[in-house]
DNA sequence: GCGGATCTTGACGCTGTCTTAACGGGCGCG
DNA sequence: CGCGCCCGTTAAGACAGCGTCAAGATCCGC
């Protein structure tokens, strides 16, 4: 069964979401406001979350950003404004679907069938080499089922990496990922922590098997 | 999270059902008719059934006996009729409470908890290390089958990394998950109830083997 | 209303992490 | 051949985060 979380102030479109998503088998919990919302999120183990962004007390992009702050679950933004700056502010605060009022039930549906489709939970996401194993749900990474211990910058770096393997990232990709959007200057810190990571992960440091440099652009990781 | 499905055909009992168990932190799903009841308890993993004897197309002993046929969930009737024979016949029917309208909610809730309490899960498994001995389903802790005293909040959050062996739980995971989401900044909690559960738990203070700190990131509970 | 348990809050020292700067080597290019 | 660029490496000081303790506030049962 799919548990998914609705959250809106409009009591009649509540109601009618209510009705349709459990005509369609989902096991539906709602909430008025953002508070609510949170803390229902935290109570009930979900699969969705429908949001509306226009909510009484918090505003919809604050609750999507604490969210995010604890629970990775999937949320489909609703929202009265059709401008692409709503839009996009939602998805970077961690929104993955963004839908317009008035909208269709059809779409609706369409669209959580997607989500849920797209969330396979990355549970059992073991990334292994010969070297190491990475187990991303874990956070753990292990040589020989030794534990090999990260400091948590060191583990953001490697998490960027080996979530898209073999592909090339640059260096303001990975600064901007990590330390955050204003340090893309620093090319230093990628120079310091990619040499701690070889030293802990690779065999034989000087020639690195799976955290490769491109120079002058950035970092690879392979398999 | 307890999941409860209430079955009335009253949309007005309905509403006022689902709003004070919401609040009571149960996930409510409803149906109006013995029909769509019977639906939903196929496709929802449910912890309760509220019955009303009264509904519209089939009548609700019929319901209750078709439901033991594939499943065993707690169920509580609610009837309008106080005849002892009826009480009989729903609880031969396979109910496990009976209550008459009009009831109070707070006897309700009552009611719920002791069926909760009842019913057994099957999943609810024992957790064993070396050092102590955590019975989910019994809510206890012991070593050498000496009872371990935890307070609720030490309970809580020893459940939440349990519930998760191995994996590593976000200092915000865990702070919104047992204070709830208003309080994702007080780290401090969790250094204070954390050296409280090894104190409690693991033998060596110093070098605890079971509940480890990710420094920075969060806690990990490790069998 | 009282007493004990539980929770909150603040302060302290310590450890490990992050930041920063400097140096050396490989490589391409003029 | 020498220069500049970029990378890897190292080390040291600044800083943040953790464990610990204890005292005050609050809750709960009797």
């Amino acid at each position: 069964m799919t548990a998914v979380l609705v959250v809106d102030d409009d009591p009649h479109l509540l109601r009618a979401l209510r009705i349709t998503l459990q005509a369609h088998g989902y096991a539906v919990t709602t909430a008025v406001d953002g508070t609510s919302a949170l803390l229902a999120a935290t109570q009930n183990p979900l699969s969705l979350i429908i949001l509306d962004l226009g909510l009484p007390d918090i505003d919809g992009t604050s609750v999507l950003k604490e969210l995010r702050g604890f629970s990775s679950v999937p949320v489909l933004v609703l929202s009265a404004r059709h401008g692409s700056e709503d839009k996009v502010e939602a998805l970077d605060a961690g929104a993955d679907d963004y839908i317009t009022k008035p909208f269709g039930l059809d779409e609706l549906l369409a669209r959580l069938r997607a989500l849920r489709r797209r969330s396979v939970e990355p549970d059992e996401s073991l990334v292994v080499t010969e070297a190491f194993t990475i187990d991303l749900g874990k956070h753990r990474v292990t040589r020989d089922g030794e534990d090999i211990r990260l400091t948590p910058t060191e583990w953001k770096i490697l998490e960027e990496l080996v979530r898209n393997p073999e592909k090339l990232i640059t260096q303001q990709q990975l600064l901007a990922r990590v330390w955050g959007p204003a340090y893309a200057k620093e090319t230093n810190y990628l120079r310091v922590y990619m040499a701690q990571l070889r030293r802990k992960l690779e065999p034989d440091t000087a020639n690195p098997r799976h955290l490769l440099t491109e120079a002058g652009i950035g970092y690879r990781f392979m398999p």
